[in-house]
DNA sequence: GTTGACCTTCCAGTAACTGGAGCCCCTATC
DNA sequence: GATAGGGGCTCCAGTTACTGGAAGGTCAAC
């Protein structure tokens, strides 16, 4: 199979795939004619791989992954410690980006939006100081 | 001031400082041995985007920023826009991680993790067919 | 005068692609 | 046989926002 034929098989673009073949996660055969020549072996991996990168794992993640679904004498704890160690990253992130999002909007509902140039959001971040119960004091 | 008390004082590192100056956020004056010299705008500026940047506003969002403080004549709904649309992408952020995290706290949740092969993990990762009411099936 | 802390510039690397240039291959049609 | 199109190929550069490191200059103290 060509690489455009895999491309819409995995949902992943030809590019993304040259991409993986570059960085070692997949290996297709060669055609007479230079072109990749993508086995069904090949094409599952890539379906696995983007499942997994759009469940977030990091490349090196999918490699591992990749290595431990090879090899059917793992133990199924090491693909979980792969994957809590994920969710932590993204429960980290989840938390990181409601606190900003918490001030921002603050911020944001605090600011007229109108012609003037009073506005919250840019006194908040020079940290200009406004009288007691600034919403830039109080959020962080 | 030299650029480790700025650094001190912003809280950023000495790195980033240079590279701000780099990208053309800040422009330090330089003292006769070469040094960067500080002015307390600069120290202003750079704690001003040190908190932008905390808040996850992108470098071209604190330039615009930085801009819009410094015009008098600025309207407020152009700062308000600008917040608004970074808010938007932190909601969307926060979305997809959400969801994310769902498909793979019900797949760690179904993974034994333990010394044996079988892994619900790396059987939905590779899309492999399981009874009705599988996990991977139901999750996506 | 020599440490040691601080400063300088420049280059390379990070993560995971993505876009583009310049070129080859294959099939179909005129 | 020429050409047009729709693939494919490689290689290089760019993205975001820094960060690390090398090689070297400056300054204050001992």
């Amino acid at each position: 199979m060509n690489i455009g034929d895999v491309a819409d098989l995995s949902g992943l673009p030809a590019k993304t795939i040259r991409y993986y073949e570059d960085i070692g996660l997949v290996e297709p055969l060669r055609s007479s004619n230079g072109y990749r020549s993508f086995r069904q072996s090949d094409v599952h991996k890539l379906a696995f791989l983007g499942r997994a990168r759009a469940l977030g794992f990091t490349i090196e993640d999918c490699r591992s992954l990749l290595k431990l679904y090879a090899d059917t004498d793992r133990a199924s704890a090491e693909v979980k410690q792969i994957a809590e160690e994920h969710l932590d990253r993204i429960d980290s992130k989840i938390a990181e980006l409601t606190e900003m999002r918490a001030t921002l909007s603050h911020l944001v509902d605090a600011c007229a939006g109108d012609h003037r140039p009073d506005c919250p959001i840019l006194a908040d971040l020079a940290m200009e100081q406004k009288a007691a119960g600034s919403i830039g004091k109080a959020s962080r």
